[in-house]
DNA sequence: CGCGACCGACTACACATGTAGTCAATAAGG
DNA sequence: CCTTATTGACTACATGTGTAGTCGGTCGCG
């Protein structure tokens, strides 16, 4: 799969969230901290859909955007390639390392172990 | 703190294991799959220099050099990065998501449990 | 039917990154 | 001492990315 860059990834929320959309509908719904014209989502979208991970349908004169691959697939992959790069591909150190940064409210802890039970079983 | 390059971080991930070095005793660390030539890891170590993530140490005519930054932080702040933009900042869902993944094998499982047990006490 | 708003395509440009070559200085070895 | 291997500095260049402008075409409104 493509590797998405970091403002990309800002777009590609937006049509996970909700798709599709036109350009301008995009725009509109991009974190409004980004400061980006409707030109910058414009470029965006164009790479995106050269990287084939945005798919586009003709509506009249305009596109409709939508996502090609799945959120979770992109996820999946990227928090994979962070676990083999810095934690050696291995889950419980990175667990371990959010504990010891305080990563970890007591909250998480008991949702964490909830959730591990219901895997057992 | 200074963002660093995927190729970056493979020299780090070596000073990180061994400094001070010399550029030479660097290249030869760096995983032979890079295929890097000593110029290469020369150009990796002038920019981290620039960022400020490395330290160097004249040596007669050459430099050694060590990191200037601990990988646990470094470590940290990637990882609290991806959290953030991948699963909003909160830890569960990663775990959530590491589980539906198959990322997790009973034994991590079974780890991950004992760490948290001890966190709690 | 004509004009203005709007659209995607294309162009622009600076900085980051991967990858490496050149070169002047110098240390080391014979 | 003189040659050679080595070193950091500097240069090079393609590609990716952030950020945006221009422009020819066209849809909708009057």
């Amino acid at each position: 799969m493509e590797r998405i860059a970091e403002g990309e990834y800002a777009v590609m929320e937006v049509l996970w969230e909700k798709a599709p959309l036109t350009a301008a509908e995009v725009a509109d719904r991009v974190p409004a901290d980004r400061g980006w014209t409707l030109a910058t989502v414009k470029t965006m979208l164009s790479r995106l859909l050269a990287k084939g991970v945005l798919a586009h349908e003709q509506d009249g004169r305009r596109y409709l955007y939508r996502p090609a691959i799945r959120r979770e697939d992109y996820v999946a992959e990227e928090s994979g390639r962070m676990i083999d790069r810095m934690f050696a591909g291995r889950v419980t150190p990175l667990v371990a390392h959010l504990a010891a940064r305080d990563r970890l409210t007591p909250e998480d802890i008991e949702e964490i172990e909830a959730l591990l039970k219901a895997l057992k079983s």
